[in-house]
DNA sequence: TGTACATCAGTGAACGCGCGTTCACTGATGTAC
DNA sequence: TGTACATCAGTGAACGCGCGTTCACTGATGTAC
């Protein structure tokens, strides 16, 4: 029976994974050992390396995993949101966002701790997950501002994405200046709607 | 001569701090360590433990400061500004922050970076200098809606502290999103300009 | 002014802990003949 | 089918390192008389 190993091997890979990912759900990323992993997946710590190069290698898994997810999320807000005006679009698509955050806010978080402290290079695939939530904003925005250069359109993307993300992400912040869900959807809808609204001055 | 002593050590506790600002300035917030800073004070480690009860009281003294020299830059930005139009005012305000940032994106990190770790609660000052940082907001923002009640005055507000937050933190995040400072400038002045515009439709 | 004592800033070796990663080894599984 | 050998996932004790904090001690300065 070829291959028995092989899918031992990968059982425990997924396992680690899933611990791992279950770990930073639970207690953030920076509760994450490799003793207790290989506790939790009853193997040696030794093992662990066996899959990967090393434990932020790990946590990039979870990582994408999470960025999937959050892609997933997007992209049914888009397809419920249609027909809908740009600016509802937008809201519709910051607020999954948003809630996407405060579900599960260590992972969450997660996406953007990462590599702060690594020194490689990021990988392509986050720059690829994060240029596809990008895409979604871009859609509506280039409805809004037919005749905004391709340029200017990318830096309106880039900055509309930046101000959700820094909404949700001061408005999780507890110890700071947290403040209840439904007050970060007040934010967002308040700032959003104001895009594109034709000055008459 | 009375005193001698005391001049010493709040020299001392002088040094130290200017020290662990210098090297949060250097290399960041991650690389303070308690023996470096002895070295270079010339004096013993324990001494630091003389004058703060741990390595975070004098981040946080740290941190003091750099929100004093903040909200010193906002004020000037603020006063520069005046008889200016709430949104230029707005947009100045928020250069000027990017530009605090920018200068000295370390120290300013470690703003927002410490107390995410620590458990106690965050100290009063802290939230006094955030809601220093708000208050400059408020006004353009209150003269831009002179309708608008209070308590959505302060949602708008902190949601567009947010906002700018967000954009410089991941304009200036080099290894994700980062972008030239000018660009940044420029996706700031996009989404300020919008605010406050009267629909039209 | 001089002497005995008290204070306390500063000392630095040592404590205590946590952690990622390695590597010589094992044993079950797979392969070759 | 059976035997000898090869592979390699998994083992876990040990390595190596870094770090914040403590505490018994010292010595210079200040105080009391």
């Amino acid at each position: 029976m070829a291959g028995k190993v092989a899918a031992r091997k990968a059982a425990l890979r997924e396992k680690l994974v899933d611990l791992a990912e279950a770990q930073i759900a639970a207690e953030g990323l920076a509760s994450l050992r490799a003793r207790d992993l290989a506790k939790q997946a009853g193997c040696a710590v030794g093992a662990i390396y066996t899959h990967f190069d090393d434990l932020n290698a790990l946590v990039l898994e979870v990582n994408g995993r999470t960025f999937r997810r959050l892609g997933a999320t997007m992209a049914r807000a888009v397809d419920g949101a249609e027909g809908q005006s740009p600016n509802a679009r937008l809201t519709t698509m910051a607020q999954a966002y948003l809630h996407f955050a405060a579900d599960q806010p260590t992972l969450w978080r997660a996406l953007f701790d990462v590599e702060m402290s690594a020194d490689g290079p990021v990988p392509h695939w986050y720059l690829d997950a994060l240029g596809n939530l990008f895409s979604y904003i871009a859609e509506p925005l280039a409805e809004l501002f037919p005749d905004l250069p391709a340029r200017e359109l990318d830096l309106m993307t880039r900055a509309l994405f930046s101000s959700v993300h820094g909404i949700v992400l001061l408005g999780l912040e507890r110890r700071i200046s947290g403040v209840p869900v439904d007050q970060i959807e007040q934010m967002i809808a308040q700032v959003l709607s104001q895009i594109g609204n034709r000055s008459v001055s």
